[in-house]
DNA sequence: GGTGAAATTCAGCGAGG
DNA sequence: CCTCGCTGAATTTCACC
């Protein structure tokens, strides 16, 4: 992980469809080297795939929502992670410090939906307190992956 | 945007360097057909880009950081939303329902960046009540996609 | 919209410097 | 790490359905 590196993960950010040569002439490397640089990267992890960042709205999916939760004191944490995970609507779920331990963020398509989740997270019998937020508007967006079908 | 559109997207969310053949043999079209679909979800804007994710702690981004925060009364959004934008720590800021209206999502290497991040938003004039908030773990991490260089 | 075939471009590989 | 050549495979375009 050199500055090489960097600027060719940077590079593949912006287009990962670039040909090597146009890599290679940007940073000043031949197209072979830069194909060795990321398939190294890729063999390290550094890289974990080759993905598409699409619009949320286009794929039926406006509001984001985050939830903040406590679970409850009897509650397994590592069987709540398994609960949630694979979940299609939940994007991100951190562990994290403050009263609320649990920040999940969601994508639905309607408010209807919000409460679909909470629900299907209650039914894992471990939802304590929690506080619902709707994102109004994005100044800085995220990029958005749309969930890989099972 | 039917149904095929949106197989066609999940496969690429997967893996966007699929050969067209591969993903027209997955869901019954001719390479050619494919590619005419992709080519008019990006134009559409539906593809937004073809990216990378990546590994943040890789590229020494180890700590994911949440910032709660109120604007101070004579604030102006606008201006806000324009000082924070192109911020190359900053993932997502959001105009959020609730007591605290904004949420701004962090990644940075060290503690210490946390308030270089922070004294910077301050520096804005804009920067009223916050609340910190540190990711211990995560059950669900979501995608990280290295900031593009300007 | 979809197809199949042609034309072009690209990735992938090995040898040599 | 670069160049060169090569080969197979992929993208891209086009006329046609």
């Amino acid at each position: 992980m050199d500055d090489m590196d960097r600027r060719i993960i940077g590079l593949l950010a912006e287009d990962s469809r670039r040909a090597l040569a146009d890599i290679g002439g940007l940073v000043g490397l031949a197209p072979s080297s830069v194909n060795e640089r990321i398939r190294r990267m890729v063999a390290a992890g550094v890289i974990r795939r080759f993905t598409v960042e699409t619009d949320p709205s286009a794929l039926d999916l406006p509001l984001l929502v985050f939830l903040r939760l406590v679970l409850r004191p009897e509650a397994d944490a590592t069987a709540f992670r398994q609960a949630i995970a694979g979940h299609p609507r939940i994007l991100e779920c951190h562990h994290v410090t403050g009263a609320w331990p649990w920040l999940i963020k969601l994508r639905v398509e309607t408010v209807a939906e919000i409460e679909v989740a909470l629900d299907q997270i209650r039914a894992s019998g471990f939802l304590g307190q929690h506080e619902t937020t709707i994102a109004l508007s994005s100044a800085v967006a995220g990029v958005f992956v749309p969930a890989t079908m099972p």
